[in-house]
DNA sequence: ACCTGAACACCGTTCAAGT
DNA sequence: ACCTGAACACCGTTCAAGT
């Protein structure tokens, strides 16, 4: 009992005291790998190899985990950012909005909880202010109005959330049956369902490799992602 | 206690036995009065007039209580698009996706726990499907690609789920203050912000009543829903 | 069939106590 | 300053018992 005690904490809160940092960073760790709804207080503070009540010297409670949970997410997007080619002088702000979407969304795949908690949670930290504006800059200094550049903002960012908790992908359907069984379970499922069924249909025999997954939401990201850029672009050129 | 106990029950669950629907529609008008988050087995008994174990007689436990939610808002949308007028044969494809857009983001809006729910669940209840796939015949019927329709579900589905749970919102800064603490509070904020300071200002300035929400999420939601709309059927013509 | 009370394992949080 | 143990009010859920 005593050994399994000290292993734990050998194995999982390697060093240092705690931390409000090192205490978000496992709590985060602990919602990628198990999900959100494991992250307590009590099991957190377990994996750091100390009681619960230790946790409130460093944070203000449940909810204050939250909201820091929420602030790491946010910045590792601005170190993903940082992390980005130097945009050339003058270059395509498209080119330059694009990435940081880009940038946004990998954080956001790491962290699938990020987005609802992000969506639901009632402050919202400075650093999400700073993201906006940023964003906002580039699409001013690329000719667009403000106004404009205030629509984007919400299509975008509405965009980011949206994306990763998405709800339909038709690939899931069968998800670790066997050949056969999947094919009968998404047949059933098709027999309401005419025009998914056909559409699958139709996409399956335009891939090469039909077991793969045809529903890519990388790409269907990208995809958007080009579309209304593209058309704040057109509306940029014609106001 | 007997009295209170009875008037309680009077009050809050006037007629017949308890029942599936019944205890879904308590837990949603719970939901959208004091949050998801009040929503609790115990909780939920108490405003029908029960213990809490009764419950597990109508539903499989907290679980299915939250399946059966998103049901309940499924159904709504469901609802709501049975009563928008009959399209006329052959009309634009566009005015009617954007129609059932709208209805799907009224029900959204009532109940705003909805979208993070929706995108949490694990499995997604065949009505969801249902709706996507009339989305995908209406968008077929109007000319569109499999590949295209499949694309535009993916852009609309993640649009309604984002757009609710929108996080950037400036005019939600001083809520509550009075006029002055509100500008000094902007003042501050701004500080930083100088792309977002200088929006505001132009946005205001534009408009007739600057008092009023210079932040309209209702006009927000249609720019970017026409936009897409208009983009997919640019689509349809070029290919 | 439908509802209940007691019980169990868990949760967040307070507080007085340790070092 | 930082951590702890006991305690409190709350969860979801099981189970045997009532009608």
């Amino acid at each position: 009992m005593q050994e399994s005690g000290r292993f734990k904490l050998a194995r999982r809160a390697p060093r240092g005291p705690l931390s409000r940092e090192r205490v978000l960073a496992v709590a985060a760790a602990l919602a990628d790998t198990e999900g959100l709804y494991v992250v307590t207080m009590r099991r957190l503070a377990t994996d750091l190899g100390v009681e619960a009540m230790s946790l409130y010297h460093h944070l203000p409670g449940k909810d204050g985990l939250l909201d820091g949970l929420v602030d790491t997410v946010i910045t590792e997007v601005n170190q993903e950012i940082g992390r980005l080619p130097p945009s050339p002088e003058g270059g395509d702000w498209r080119r330059e909005l694009r990435q940081r979407c880009l940038a946004a969304r990998q954080v956001m795949l790491r962290h699938p909880w990020a987005p609802s908690l992000i969506g639901t949670r009632s402050v919202i930290p400075f650093g999400v202010y700073l993201l906006f504006d940023e964003a906002l800059g580039i699409m001013v200094r690329g000719g667009l109005s403000y106004h404009l550049g205030h629509q984007a903002l919400h299509s975008l960012g509405s965009m980011l959330l949206g994306y990763v908790q998405e709800v339909f992908s038709p690939n899931s359907v069968g998800e670790g049956l066997d050949p056969a069984a999947a094919e009968a379970e998404f047949a059933q499922l098709a027999g309401g369902l005419p025009h998914i069924a056909a559409m699958v249909d139709s996409e399956v025999h335009s891939h090469d490799d039909p077991t793969l997954g045809w529903c890519d939401s990388q790409t269907e990201f990208e995809f958007t992602l080009d579309l209304l850029l593209d058309a704040f672009e057109r509306r940029r050129t014609q106001s």
